[in-house]
RNA sequence: GGGCAGUUGAUCCGAGCGGCAAAGGAGGCGGACUGUAAAUCCGCUGGCGUAAGCCUUCGGGGGUUCGAGUCCCUCACUGCCCA
């Protein structure tokens, strides 16, 4: 866990000054300054990972259990079940909830990198809604909760709306979707005390109904709170890359890459980005902000952007590596490295095994290699490209056109590293 | 059901007198410049071939022609108008 750097007195302020609120229910302000809250957010367990994109509410709830309030993860395993109602059998969907209940296990392991779940007075938790969900008897919901709901208001969110003027239109189930979060809702304060649910602006209907649903079954007062949506320059959610989307799991997205991704950021974006999600003080930001003004080229508020989320997210030893993976696939000069070096440095790049007795005498040709490892659609391309001085061999570009590869290109008999273009490397292991 | 318009390079838009590997743009990919950025500039963007050249493409099928993306017939799909 991050030391303790906080330096607000009030956490609604901190969350005004970083920029994470966009909408908030009445009276949120003072019940967080007078009591300790529990607080949930939802997130989909469709996946073994989260992603960037749960980032923002995560650290939101990060920095709610760091002010003394008690944060509740939500599972979404029986709304996500509804989510794609077609074609599956019941054997399947069965199948499903266990998938669920595996996610759901290996998300609690990247969850405990950001929540406290062995604190003394305010331990995190996470909790599936397939737990009260799946046992609910359509006529009891129907009574005790479609009842407080007037269709005109539910057809007047904005999540509804929209789809009720397309020509898709919207499902039955999915229309219930705001009812069934409702009733997470009440379910949670019910069992946990939970009055305060957190989330990206687009949730915020869905968190005003249950926010309704409590005060009309239970008389009491709940709260939301809603984020605001993160998107790049191109108006994408943030962590939707070309290449996909951005893990927080290693396997699915190395912490060199995850490394990239932040250190690529804009710096029109970038000091917003470290509000949102690093744990830097206001000072520290706005000793960065000036550095970003005066030096941009320096990229020193990106290079703390990418340590810090990095060191948060994979721990410090993968954030090294990734750093130094970063000065070798960035520096050029790789002559003086060893083979081990280059397969550490290389471990994520795509790489293809070749017999090493083709590397001896005359060895093989560039152009024919290339096209046979795939790195090019058609020796036509590759030609073009080699023409173009866009490869390069150990990161020194190929001049001549009928170039071939020996053993003396490479890395004790073991490795050669192709390139193409600037970043794109793939990695030639020799075997047998 | 009737009428009109359309379907183009295995991303998208989009030109195309019967001689076309097929204009142009976007995107993509390289290079230069840079800050692993943006902007800008240059090149490439069907396959095989060092090359001459050969092969394969314009919704499907058939036909006319020395030769068809381009003309004719037919089928399919899309859009608009009339019932």
């Amino acid at each position: 866990m991050a030391t303790e750097r906080t330096v607000s007195s009030n956490v609604f302020d901190e969350f005004k000054w970083r920029g994470l609120v966009y909408d908030f229910t009445e009276g949120l302000p003072e019940t967080l300054a007078a009591e300790k809250v529990t607080v949930y957010i939802g997130f989909d367990p469709t996946a073994n990972s989260l992603q960037v994109g749960n980032l923002l509410a995560l650290m939101g709830l990060a920095r709610l259990q760091r002010f003394g309030h008690t944060p509740i993860a939500v599972a979404g395993g029986g709304t996500g079940m509804i989510g794609d109602p077609g074609g599956k059998t019941a054997e399947r969907q069965l199948l499903a909830q266990e998938e669920v209940a595996a996610n759901v296990e290996a998300i609690k392991g990247q969850l405990a990198r950001f929540l406290d779940f062995d604190a003394r007075d305010n331990a995190a938790r996470i909790v599936n809604n397939a737990d009260w969900l799946l046992k609910v008897p359509m006529m009891a919901f129907l009574r005790d909760v479609g009842k407080h709901f007037t269709v005109s208001t539910m057809i007047a969110k904005d999540s509804v709306k929209t789809r009720l003027q397309r020509e898709e239109g919207i499902s039955y189930t999915e229309f219930s979707y705001q009812l069934l979060q409702a009733y997470d809702f009440q379910q949670l304060y019910d069992r946990y005390g939970c009055t305060m649910q957190a989330g990206g602006s687009d949730q915020w209907g869905n968190i005003t109904a249950g926010v309704e649903l409590i005060r009309r079954t239970r008389g009491a007062r709940a709260h939301g709170l809603v984020y605001p949506l993160v998107t790049d320059v191109e108006g994408n959610k943030l962590g939707k890359t070309v290449q996909g989307t951005v893990w927080l799991d290693a396997e699915k997205t190395s912490p060199y890459r995850y490394y990239q991704f932040w250190l690529n950021q804009g710096d029109d974006q970038v000091i917003d980005l470290l509000k949102y999600f690093t744990w830097l003080t206001q000072a520290e930001i706005a000793e960065l902000e000036g550095r970003v003004a005066e030096h941009p080229e320096r990229r020193e508020a990106q290079r703390t952007l990418a340590q810090e989320l990095t060191r948060l997210t994979h721990g410090e030893t993968a954030l090294t590596k990734a750093e130094q993976a970063s000065q070798v696939l960035f520096g050029g000069e790789i002559a003086g490295l060893d083979a081990a070096d280059i397969a550490d440095i290389f471990a994520d790049v795509p790489s293809s095994e070749v017999a090493k007795a083709r590397f001896e005498g005359a060895g093989v040709s560039f152009i024919d290699l290339v096209d046979e490892l795939g790195i090019t659609r058609s020796k036509g391309e590759a030609r073009r490209l080699l023409a173009n001085g866009g490869f390069y061999v150990n990161n020194v570009q190929v001049a001549e056109s009928d170039r071939s590869l020996t053993l003396a290109d490479t890395f004790e008999g073991r490795f050669i590293v192709l390139r193409r273009g600037k970043k794109s490397y793939h990695l030639v292991r020799l075997a047998g």
